[in-house]
DNA sequence: TTGGAAATTGACCACATTGGTCGGTTTGTG
DNA sequence: CACAAACCGACCAATGTGGTCAATTTCCAA
């Protein structure tokens, strides 16, 4: 599988700071946000080691430092950098959607599945983003924070056609199932690819999968 | 709400050693089991600290080492009494039940929700060690997991009736889905009730709540 | 009341790791 | 060649690690 080309050519105009950073070459930055992002989603802001993530980058601490004054100040990069890339390769496309909850999902799997391919850990970094605890950044993150859940409910779910829905059971109960197997389904799939090289992920089989699933999800919850 | 009084009398003689740590009185024990519990479900293995669950449960460093030779030790007595507490007082009585899947999810919520009301930490530490990755326990910690996993299959999904599900879609896919939607619902149920106090939880609302979505599962997966 | 054993304490150990610094070296470029 | 920016990694004080142990408290039988 090769990697997208078309996947988050990213304005930087909007990240103020890290002058130094922005000027690396691609390769080198997605290597250090990988290392950075897997880390954190890994262990959380507190135990998050400064040390293994330039270990995993390949670079050397000085150079970390040079980019990111500060161990906060990356991390807090990052969940801007990570807002950029959902927001603009994710939600502002399934938005353009506008169909009911399964073609959405549908559509967002693709997406998904190209953001992955270029940032592995990042949908880790999201996931473990919600539950941190660490108090030293609490204040600043819950901001950020919300950004992203407002985004992401008001565009997965915001403006959501529910008369497809079979009219038997109450539309809001059938909206919380699907969003949860999905979701765990999800997971489901990121735990079992975590493993392998990226070139052997077979993406359409994935999808098509992904597919079947939402197929009986249609059939069961919708009007037939 | 008060605490059950049948749950988890535990009998010690399945558990070798630790002869210092079974005569403590339920309190301590309770406390201390908790404690660890939270810690190594929060961390992991490796970034778990003794100094915190002794803090966190109140006692001395020297009592905990006096009650376990290492931190190593401790999390293998956790693993066979968690072991132990969801065989007792979970899947033998879901085995029971013998009927079709929304019928033992139903009652494995009533059961779960008695086992939580004692160990808040324990479902977590469960799902943690799922993804234990620590190399220093890796060979002891894969056996201990697979009895565990093995007995959570054979007890929620084995010599399962799929016959009243709808026959229009695969069975796997409907039992995959219900599996998938069902822990997300108990992951977030246990997430909205872990920052209230123990007597503030009302268990016949939960119950009630979930009893609505089983209900809406039944609707649409079985036959009508 | 007493004596001895068991339970419990917390200061302490050697060692590892932490986020971050800084003097020096390499690299790219005009 | 020169100069600046990029980069390196040994180093820092501070903190935390799993685990120990001499000293103290608690307990109970005699």
């Amino acid at each position: 599988m090769q990697l997208p080309t078309n996947v988050v050519n990213f304005d930087w105009g909007v990240m103020i700071m890290h002058e130094n950073f922005v000027g690396l070459k691609e390769e080198k930055r997605d290597a250090i946000i990988n290392a950075a992002l897997q880390e954190f989603a890994a262990k959380g802001y507190d135990l998050a080691s400064t040390n293994e993530i330039v270990r995993a980058a390949g670079i050397s601490k000085g150079a970390l430092f040079h980019y990111f004054s500060s161990k906060r100040e990356l991390f807090f990069f990052l969940c801007d950098y990570v807002y950029e890339v959902v927001r603009r390769e994710f939600y502002e496309q399934i938005g353009h959607c506008q169909g009911d909850l399964l073609t959405r999902y549908g559509r967002a799997a693709r997406l998904k599945g190209n953001v992955y391919l270029r940032y592995p850990p990042l949908f880790g970094f999201v996931k473990r983003l919600a539950q941190e605890k660490s108090a030293e950044i609490a204040g600043e993150l819950a901001k950020k924070l919300s950004h992203l859940t407002e985004a992401g409910y008001s565009h997965l779910l915001g403006n959501l056609d529910e008369s497809l829905f079979r009219q038997d059971v109450p539309a809001g109960k059938i909206r919380d199932l699907i969003v949860w197997a999905l979701e765990n389904y999800g997971y489901r799939s990121m735990d079992l690819i975590q493993n392998q090289a990226l070139e052997e992920i077979d993406m359409e089989a994935l999808n098509a999968d992904f597919d079947d699933y939402l197929a009986v999800l249609r059939k069961c919850f919708y009007k037939q």
